[in-house]
DNA sequence: ATAATTTGTGCAATCGTTCCCAAAAATAGA
DNA sequence: TCTATTTTTGGGAACGATTGCACAAATTAT
């Protein structure tokens, strides 16, 4: 099973290679009997065309470049699903890559794949990246990139995200209604634009319900588990709390783990909201709510942005943004 | 920033690019003035070699196919995590693909990763895959595959597995060492070899402890979550297990949502020991004890087979079994 | 029958590299 | 000073495909 090329179809049939070309590719100015041979045997033989050939020739490579912080999650694993999807269906690879939340790798990871000419790049960046200078560099000359979930800030660029402050209005507001007060919510640093949008939707639902609100309460944690715990103590021993609005999966672990250390399970007392894709949740001890977020869909309407925009070269496409609900899961 | 190449650098030193490219690639010949001439143009300007008229010259795509039944599920994705480490740091890139348990997709898969020409293939067989006919026509010529947790029975062939008999006998160990006697297995397809292996681990530790073994206490099912309820029920009805052990994550979680259903956590009759890679096993209520395999060291063992066996292209390389040791998690 | 048009095919350049081969320049030996 | 050798450089083919252009053959019009 050796590859075939164009030459070898050309030699076998005594035509020219760019004959067999245009006959594959269906031109109008060859005759049909010769068309239908080449064709023929084409099929015959297996041919496929070289693809690395195509890049070369036409300066795309069709492969799309994803960058996302950490594969082994739920959310980014469901979300490169549906990039995935939509990418295979049009004939395009995906090529992904970790961050590892730190920039340093970022920077890395977008040099290369621009380097290696993949013809986009979908990203969802790093809890450590403050802005995107490293990446408008690249943006700038036809190399098209949408972001995902976590965005910049910035309003010129192509973005998929949901609508976090609804999410986190509406688990608070839940939590509410079963009686609760004293909401503590753990989200993310500050800098990420998703915990700026929930964090306002969490303070939005306690304005609402005349709940006066208590910065004791609300803790920001990087994604270092090590760093959790001071924040977990914190609002154990001044606050007093008696629910727990988690803004991450990873720190909603952490807080699992130092839950159980202390033997607070027994107690009924608390309950516990998660902004997180864990497909578990429900299974936890004590059960974990959770604000779901559409990982599949994000995936593919990221992917359908920035494929558009590449078979569409003409003129720079209005950058756009979308943003898709989130679905409460309290079962 | 737009890409240099080996002519524009020629021209603007006014060499030939047949000298500014073996300047770079230091070549002997070349006057050490002029090398040094090249070397640092060429770091001003920001030169990096196409890759794609790289991989069109030298036949090689200096990228890998990783073939897996689902992404989003951690064993996989720290796997992936795994092998994307070794080949960044060895210069390939990954690029991944998910056969969602069909063979048919599998069969896809591989043709085009062929098509596409890359440099060779892991992969983990999807539940309906029965033997692997479809890929050896590949891995015939210079197309090396290497096979990783789900492999097949074929014995010269390049393989990365855990000890599947021993984790599942030392769980079957702890089981009884708790004083369990009826000990039921949930476990996947008997066509895939890490149930035959598991299933004999299981049955090895009855028999040493003289515990009659009951097939009643045996139940195989495959991925789809639809078929588990029956495997559940038949064993509630009829056989009276006291523990379970079960050989896979997607089973496990299908187990524990009949079981949430039933209301049978809030008893404390029964202990649970799952084959999976779940980080959140214990914190489910009740706790899911678990073997766990390693899933990072395995991926970077695959690669690292993958790798050794393309940059050793001179004779074909003997096949490789590697077995690594699973790891018992019961708090 | 001759010119004009249509139709079918091939040549050669191109994309960015590498590398064989030959040519030019520099050095050595006499 | 003039070969003989070594060092350094350039020309051009190759990798596999596409495509503008030229040209031959076939067809039609006059």
């Amino acid at each position: 099973m050796e590859q075939v090329t164009l030459k070898d179809i050309a030699k076998a049939l005594n035509l020219s290679t760019s004959t067999v070309s245009r006959a594959l590719r269906d031109s109008y100015q060859i005759n049909k009997k010769t068309k239908n041979i080449v064709i023929e045997y084409a099929k015959k033989v297996n041919y496929i065309p070289n693809p690395i050939a195509l890049s070369l020739k036409g300066n795309t490579s069709k492969a799309i470049g994803v960058i996302v912080p950490e594969i082994a999650n739920h959310f980014f694993s469901q979300a490169i699903n549906g990039i995935e999807d939509e990418a295979y269906r049009r004939g395009y690879h995906v090529v992904i890559f970790q961050s590892h939340e730190s920039l340093e790798r970022e920077v890395d990871i977008i040099k290369h794949l621009y380097d290696r000419r993949v013809d986009g790049v979908l990203i969802s960046l790093s809890a450590s990246t403050k802005n995107i200078d490293h990446i408008k560099n690249y943006s700038e000359n036809n190399f098209s990139v949408v972001y995902f979930d976590r965005v910049p800030k910035d309003e010129n660029v192509n973005k998929v995200v949901v609508d976090n402050f609804k999410g986190a209005y509406d688990a608070t507001n839940f939590l509410i209604s079963k009686g609760k007060k004293r909401i503590a919510h753990l989200t993310s640093p500050p800098e990420l634009s998703i915990t700026v949008e929930r964090l306002s939707g969490y303070k939005k639902a306690l304005a609402d319900n005349k709940i006066q609100e208590d910065s004791n309460l609300i803790k920001f944690c990087d994604f270092k588990s090590k760093n959790h715990n001071k924040a977990i103590n914190e609002l154990f021993e001044n606050s007093n709390p008696d629910a727990f609005f988690i803004s991450s999966d990873r720190i909603a672990l952490s807080f699992y783990e130092e839950f159980q250390k202390r033997k607070l399970h027994k107690k009924d007392k608390y309950m516990f909201f998660g902004f997180t894709n864990l497909a578990v949740a429900h299974l936890f001890n004590p059960p974990l709510f959770t604000v779901v977020q559409p990982a599949f869909e994000i995936g593919v309407q990221s992917a359908k942005i920035l494929l558009d925009n590449l078979e569409n070269k003409k003129d720079k496409p209005e950058p756009k943004t979308i943003i898709l609900k989130t679905q409460m899961k309290t079962n």
